[in-house]
RNA sequence: GCCGGGGUGGCGGAAGUGGCAGACGCAAGGGACUUAAAAUCCCUCGCCCCGUGAGGGGCAUGCGGGUUCGAUUCCCGCCCCCGGCACCA
């Protein structure tokens, strides 16, 4: 660690000083009534927890990077930033240290908010949002309702998730893998009436929108397009003579429906009550009770053993007439389809197994083309794929394509069945019973049943009066004044709903609410957005990459709905920030192996951590913290400094000395590179996102000037083209370091701000290498090079190689048997 | 199991389109300055071999094949690592 007085420059005094004067001139104010083209440049809001760590650092630093460079190149920049301020760690610090979750907030916003300005970070703070003022949630409040009045939040009693740390509901996104995506602990299953968001509705608009987002990573895309789980087949009802009713159930494989030999009922399945009626009811009951149980409390772990109990109840199979045992089974989810399935062992592992297990017949039924059935041990061994159907009546001989395509036609034709399309996606539980959160406007009464709160009570406020004891239920409940209320319809006592919303509803649209952050007539005005939107770039964790992004999708496609926008795709270009690492592991407090920014802020100042970690990794990658990296970037802008201090004082002094003369080799030298410089930097940072590279063509800037500026400061031709290069240097430093950038760019008697300069211009003439170094290898090895013009003919090219002294040699005693030639690149001699 | 992304020096990483592999930085070693240290500056730096030296040669982008005059890049087959989903019918 470095000490104070070793300092090159005086990076807290630079840092401070600009700082103050980007606030007091409202540097990063984006004005909605400019003529330049709009650029929105936006990363993932924080969540207040207390200081920014290293995450934050990057991705806002990533942000920073493009926002300043899209001003210089002339845009009007909107790069806001808010606060993701409703959650459960403020209400658990209420609970472990008494401090009210709004004062813990609003002081966690303070501090972190003094930290982000010490970062140097270009934000419009006239646009702040923050989620837990009243003036935001009241939206979410509206939104809901009108969510509701469409029939898309409603309630519903289900199992859910439940997380016993965090003593709430969690939504399927949040419990996946079992496990609470905030704690970590085990999520139990409980039965419970929620709110719930009909996301699904939706489904099918998520997943063709992706078409849109040519400008996502390949594997957010893979992600969501899982998670969504679009599922192509057809329901298929079995009649059951004995109930008089029907199983329905759902397939991707009817080609299959020949071998399809039993069925399979999830324990839940509503029909089981009426199924397991008979002789063996007290025993089959026995069965469902245990199994249900069981089945929610291993489902949190992983696979359970397959189990299942005949019901002695057999159905028709409506394509071949016969009779199939219909079973419970442990391995069906009510969840998904619809609870029951047709097995087909021959053709399914799962199916398999369990045939095997309670010797169930097995019938097969597709072969691979030219194949033929044949006995099979283990499901590894079945033939899964679409194939040539035997076994299967009429059917035989055609495809699997072919014959879901007739069986389908046939079901739909007499009326037991018919095409469909299934998501595995769910409906999004949005109901917490937590206390700081959005409360749910709706009023339960006695007499009216379930009643919306009327738009002109907006909001329903938190009630700041509240007891915070870490015991079940939310607190909200213990709150009579909040509680009690009259019922809107009919005016009699009601109770208010006290579970508050998932605070990804906040997150769901807070990027339209920067476009008109003051106004109060609804969440956004139309103007802002149609100005704005959609977001140009969008950058922040992976970690976010199916929750948060596909609420914000929903939403967006929602508010498109209710006519508050145009848009369709929020997102057009996501770019997902890699992990920040240290000592191989993410980042964090129980791992003790946590750098803290403002530790680093202290040692080496703003802009030389921001240089790092965008210099050390490219911004999709993850990003290994080391000490030592800092140092050298560090090293590199005291370096920049003592250039900026020996070529400043060169414009102003009189004509160079005489005794010196030009050199010109060194002249077009550093000419030609500040124009390559100005060339790959701007083409980094704009096509390619590549910071890492365009800070590694700075610093061979800087170091081209540094070797040649003894030479040329002699002439004053030379002493002009220096303060050029300096001035590149200092230009392109400026959306990655902005403090010194602006130090500088005012010490070399620039009077406005470096973040309004345009960014330079290159001359393609100039940045081009004026001769070409041609390779020449013997049977693909290289064995010299020589240089020419980039016009040379292949002929001459060709000849010129073959001269060459070293070559001759080599060529000696051997027959040259094909020439290749490359213009202005390589002469490969095959011998 | 399925779906995605990766394997390049001691380390982080470069190499838009098949054409000099290892840019830039870190670490390391040597030197200058200094009473000394820090800071700073200069030089060396993929591995192996030959040569006293200047220099020369071979091997190298996870492994094995292929296409090509030429492959880190394209194709096929394996191995390993990371991320996501996981009884989804």
């Amino acid at each position: 660690m470095r000490q104070d007085e070793d300092r090159t420059y005086d990076f807290p005094a630079i840092e401070a000083r600009w700082q103050k004067t980007w606030e007091e001139t409202n540097a990063f104010r984006a004005p909605d009534d400019s003529d330049r083209p709009k650029y929105y440049a936006l990363e993932m809001y924080p969540y207040p927890s207390g200081r920014i760590h290293m995450g934050h650092v990057r991705n806002y630093s990533i942000g920073d990077v493009i926002a300043r460079f899209k001003m210089m190149r002339g845009f009007n920049v909107l790069h806001p930033i808010g606060w993701d301020a409703l959650g459960m760690p403020a209400e658990n610090a209420a609970i472990k240290s008494g401090i009210h979750p709004q004062k813990w907030t609003m002081d966690n916003v303070a501090h972190m908010k003094a930290q982000l300005k010490r970062m140097g970070f270009a934000y419009d703070w006239s646009r702040e949002v923050n989620t837990c003022l009243p003036e935001y949630y009241k939206w979410n409040q509206w939104i809901f309702l009108k969510m509701h009045e469409r029939g898309l939040a409603y309630r519903k009693e289900s199992w859910v998730n439940w997380c016993p740390a965090c003593r709430t509901v969690l939504a399927n996104e949040q419990a996946a893998g079992g496990a609470c995506w905030r704690c970590s602990s085990g999520v139990e299953q409980k039965k419970m009436e929620q709110w719930v968001l009909k996301i699904t509705d939706y489904a099918e608009e998520l997943l063709s929108g992706h078409a849109q987002l040519g400008k996502w990573p390949e594997h957010v895309l893979a992600m969501q397009k899982n998670w969504i789980g679009r599922s192509e087949g057809a329901y298929l009802n079995f009649e059951v003579p004995s109930i008089k009713k029907s199983i329905r159930v759902f397939t991707t494989r009817l080609d299959t429906i020949f071998g399809a030999t039993f069925l399979v009922l999830s324990p839940e399945h509503p029909l089981v009550d009426e199924l397991v009626r008979g002789p063996r009811e007290a025993r089959l009951r026995q069965w469902v009770a245990k199994t249900v149980a069981a089945a929610r409390a291993k489902r949190e772990i992983g696979e359970a053993d397959k189990e299942g109990i005949d019901t002695g109840v057999t159905a028709v199979n409506p394509f071949t007439g016969k009779p199939v045992p219909v079973w419970l089974a442990n391995y069906v989810l009510m969840e998904y389809g619809t609870g029951a399935i047709m097995a087909v062992p021959a053709h399914d592992g799962r199916d398999f197994d369990f045939a095997k297990k309670y010797g169930l017949p097995v019938v097969e039924v597709v072969v691979p083309e030219g194949g033929s059935p044949s006995p099979r041990e283990s499901a590894a061994e079945l033939f899964e794929d679409a194939g040539v159907l035997v076994n299967s009546g009429p059917y035989i001989g055609l495809t699997s394509y072919e014959a879901t395509k007739k069986m389908a036609a046939w079901a739909n034709g007499n009326g037991f069945g018919e095409p469909a399309v299934t998501y595995r996606l769910r409906d999004w539980g949005i109901s917490r019973q937590r206390y700081w959160g959005t409360p749910i406007p709706m009023i339960h009464c006695p007499a009216c049943g379930i009643v919306p709160v009327p738009y002109e009570d907006l909001p329903v406020e938190i009630p700041y009066k509240a007891e915070f004891t870490g015991e079940s239920g939310s607190p909200l409940e213990k709150i009579a004044s909040f509680v009690n209320v009259a019922c809107p319809k009919c005016g009699r006592p009601a109770r208010r709903e006290t579970d508050t919303m998932d605070t990804f509803v906040d997150s769901s649209w807070y990027f339209f609410r920067y476009t008109s952050p003051d106004t109060g007539a609804l969440p956004f005005t139309r103007a802002a957005a149609d100005k704005w939107l959609p977001v140009d770039l969008y950058i922040g964790g992976v970690e976010h990459a199916i929750l948060h992004l596909i609420y914000s999708r929903f939403f967006t496609k929602l508010l498109r709905d209710l006519g508050l926008t145009t848009l369709d795709e929020p997102f057009p270009h996501y770019l997902a920030q890699g992990m920040v690492l240290k000592d191989g592991t993410a980042m964090s407090k129980s791992k003790g192996n946590v750098v803290d920014p403002d530790e680093m802020l202290e040692h080496y100042g703003a802009d030389a951590l921001r240089l790092f970690i965008l210099f050390a990794s490219p911004p999709e990658k993850e990003f290994a913290w080391n000490e030592d990296g800092i140092e050298g970037c560090y090293r590199f802008l005291g370096r920049v400094w003592q250039l900026y201090q020996e070529i400043k004082p060169l414009r102003t002094e009189a004509e160079a000395p005489a005794s010196f003369s030009p050199d010109p080799a060194a002249f077009s030298r550093l000419r030609k590179k500040i124009h390559q410089t100005i060339r790959k930097v701007g083409e980094d940072i704009e096509m390619r996102f590549h910071l890492n590279t365009a800070v590694s063509a700075i610093m061979e800037l800087a170091n081209a000037v540094r070797k040649e500026k003894d030479i040329l400061r002699g002439s004053g031709d030379g002493r002009v083209l220096l303060g050029e290069a300096m001035e590149t240097l200092i230009l392109a430093l400026a959306p990655f370091t902005p403090h010194i950038s602006e130090e500088m760019w005012r010490g070399m008697g620039r009077e406005s701000l470096v973040l309004r300069a345009p960014w330079p211009k290159f001359d393609p003439e100039l940045a081009r290498e004026e001769l070409a170094v041609v390779v020449v290898e013997i049977n693909g090895k290289v064995r010299d090079k020589f240089e020419t013009a980039h016009d040379t003919s292949e002929e001459a090219m060709k000849t010129a190689a073959l001269d060459l002294p070293r070559i001759r040699q080599l060529l000696e005693g051997t027959t040259v048997r094909k020439v290749v030639v490359i213009k202005g690149k390589i002469v490969n001699i095959v011998v």
